[in-house]
DNA sequence: AAAATTATCGGAAAAGGTTTCGGAGATCAA
DNA sequence: TTGATCTCCGAAACCTTTTCCGATAATTTT
């Protein structure tokens, strides 16, 4: 590619110090046209079209061709036109590295989420992706997959991106925040989602999870659960502490005594299956189960039918987070709507917001988005 | 931002040109003291520190610490170490802009999506970041909305950004192909997937459909089945056309009727609801059902109960998509899987390839990812 | 006719990092 | 003392675009 490129500049000054005689002249003229053809196209390849190549070819210099694509007074409307019509032909397509160097600005924030592959997530990153593409910013996506180490990879490739902003929800395995401590201290913007940081002043958005749980709770309970059992994820997470917190004060509220066994850290399928036959065992089974996620939810929903209870009869089941799974369970799934994509909105709008005014002074502040109980086939109807 | 980079300049020739007499020498030298750190402390937010800030604070020139940073036999060992610890101490990144602005390298590849709030696809995309990360690549994503508008505007944004591949799978709404002739033209790296392109010659990952959908079917016939309706997606997508002439080979491969009546176009959870019923009340109902995705799938296998046949008993159901969905429908549901995170590594693979040797010469080749029966529980036993 | 204005364009600098070329100084042998 | 060699480092080029500051010629005003 380079020697091209090299040999593209010599061949360019031969019109004027090459000369032949004779009967040869015809002959070469000819090859050369072809060779000289072949090396543009292959030129073509390499190195994509600058304003340089414009400028070159209409005889005028860089600035000109700049100032004429942004209809700048100095130029001739002849000039202009001249210019739009070669950067039509050669399909000129500004350098956005280069805006970016000049400008400091990359149009560009990203986005850390543990798994791409969760229908959450995606949901999440659709309603970024929406807000930044209206607001002309690029999304670059990086996945933690759940790993501390690949996190702090990747805050240090954002930097070095110059992203000008990012989105966070955290790997489950984070218990260091000194890479986003760091990015706090100077000032970049960054939202965290969801899975939020609570040792960090920044922006956040997360889902009003204890409200949710404790709906939820109350839901079963007028429906006459009174033994409800709460699978729940880890409590360094705070949506897992926070679904507990709404799930213990609902069963206070309304006078029902909280039971530690019936309290089981679960919050994946295989987990469902495993644990929810020992709750079935228990001397007093549950008659409910509130599940920190929806393949939870299912999953213990298809435990307890293998083990021939009826749900919602006998049993009834909530689950978290509104996906596709909920939908399409044998009987659908009652559960607690997060509104994805809506999360994913408010915070790309958030971030926004703080790298348009950089010198707000605004105080870090936490957007919650409340929760919907979607009710379906799993719970039983009211009174 | 602007104003105050400026000052700093200023600021910074004062102690040669700067001198007082008398009494007043004191006071000032305290005032400036105070108003210099406030403004350096106010840059470290604009201004992301560079190269030059360290040669700067060393006291030697940028090219030294490019340098020692590179491990440069020509540098000291002394200096080295020098501005290692100064790196760490002001943690530099280095900018990745002027990088690719200097190496015409920007370790970029980009992704056009449909949707990605699709499992597959997401699994797709899980695949692509997975190859591109370890390969030293970061990852775009871009969503087209299945609209041919914005997937335009998206192959725009792509060669400003000076992407250095992209990975295609094309909206629903697209039968223009003319953005992607022009980057097939100057040899821009691109690979398509899933929903390919027919008319380009490029690069292509695609599932084996047409195998898929004949063996899926050709099982249905094996455990007895042979009035089996085909819910097809839309015939001018390839993945349409070629499930269904799977669909058609393996029965007349096995000597049954094809039953125009049994092949109804349906592609979403909604429709199956709609239309499942129509076929059953045919005077010949089907006994099996072959879906043309996961969805479709299960909400065949919810309309069938709600008629109250027995499935698999009385009719089977098979789903394309091998998705979370498929895992905890009741009974779980027999799909075509089509690994989809096998396609996104791939994919990659094939495009990092065609980056890495531009003029190989070798001819765009067509991967077909095989697919896999995964038999669960809505279909019946074998013999 | 001289002066001022306008129209149109070019040159250079700047953004940040890497690389190449070469220069300055020290050391050592002849 | 000269020349050669080695160590260490600086200056400048390069990538692309935009903007500021001139520069030239043509036109208008006085």
């Amino acid at each position: 590619m380079y020697t091209l490129l090299n040999y593209r500049k010599s061949t360019q000054s031969f019109p004027q110090s090459f000369a032949l005689g004779g009967s040869d002249q015809k002959k070469m003229a000819v090859n050369f046209k072809i060779h000289y053809l072949y090396i543009l196209e292959y030129i073509n390849m390499a190195h994509a079209v600058t304003i340089k190549d414009i400028a070159k070819e209409l005889g005028v210099s860089p600035s000109t061709v700049s100032r004429a694509l942004k209809d700048h007074p100095d130029i001739s409307p002849a000039t202009k036109q001249q210019v739009r019509d070669l950067v039509n032909k050669l399909k000129y397509k500004p350098n956005a590295i280069a805006l970016s160097l000049r400008s400091q600005k990359t149009n560009v924030i990203s986005v850390i989420v543990p798994q791409i592959v969760h229908h959450f997530f995606s949901s999440v990153i659709s309603g970024i992706e929406e807000v930044a593409q209206t607001n002309g910013y690029n999304v670059m996506i990086f996945q933690s997959n759940e790993k501390y180490e690949r996190e702090l990879a990747i805050t240090q490739e954002i930097e070095s991106n110059r992203a000008e902003g990012v989105l966070v929800s955290l790997s489950k395995t984070t218990k260091n925040f000194q890479h986003f401590r760091e990015l706090a201290e100077k000032d970049f913007p960054m939202v965290f989602f969801d899975r939020v940081c609570e040792e960090i002043e920044s922006d956040k958005v997360v889902v009003d999870d204890f409200m949710g749980a404790m709906n939820a709770t109350e839901y079963l309970i007028r429906t006459g659960c009174r033994r409800i059992a709460h699978l729940a994820a880890p409590q360094h997470l705070l949506i897992g502490y926070h679904r507990k917190r709404g799930y213990i004060s609902a069963l206070e509220k309304n006078g029902i005594e909280v039971d530690d066994t019936l309290i089981v850290k679960c919050d994946t399928i295989e987990e469902a299956y495993e644990v929810v036959p020992g709750l079935m065992a228990l001397e007093q089974p549950p008659d409910a189960i509130l599940a920190v996620n929806e393949l939870t939810a299912a999953g213990a929903v298809n435990a307890l039918k293998k083990l021939n209870y009826k749900v919602p009869a006998q049993v009834s089941v909530v689950g978290f987070t509104d996906g596709l799974v909920s939908t399409v369970t044998d009987p659908p799934l009652t559960t607690v709507s997060q509104h994805g994509f809506q999360i994913g909105e408010k915070a790309a709008a958030m971030l926004l917001e703080r790298i348009r005014h950089p010198d707000s002074g605004k105080k870090p502040s936490t957007e919650v988005i409340k929760t919907e109980l979607v009710v379906r086939g799993t719970t039983r109807p009211l009174g």
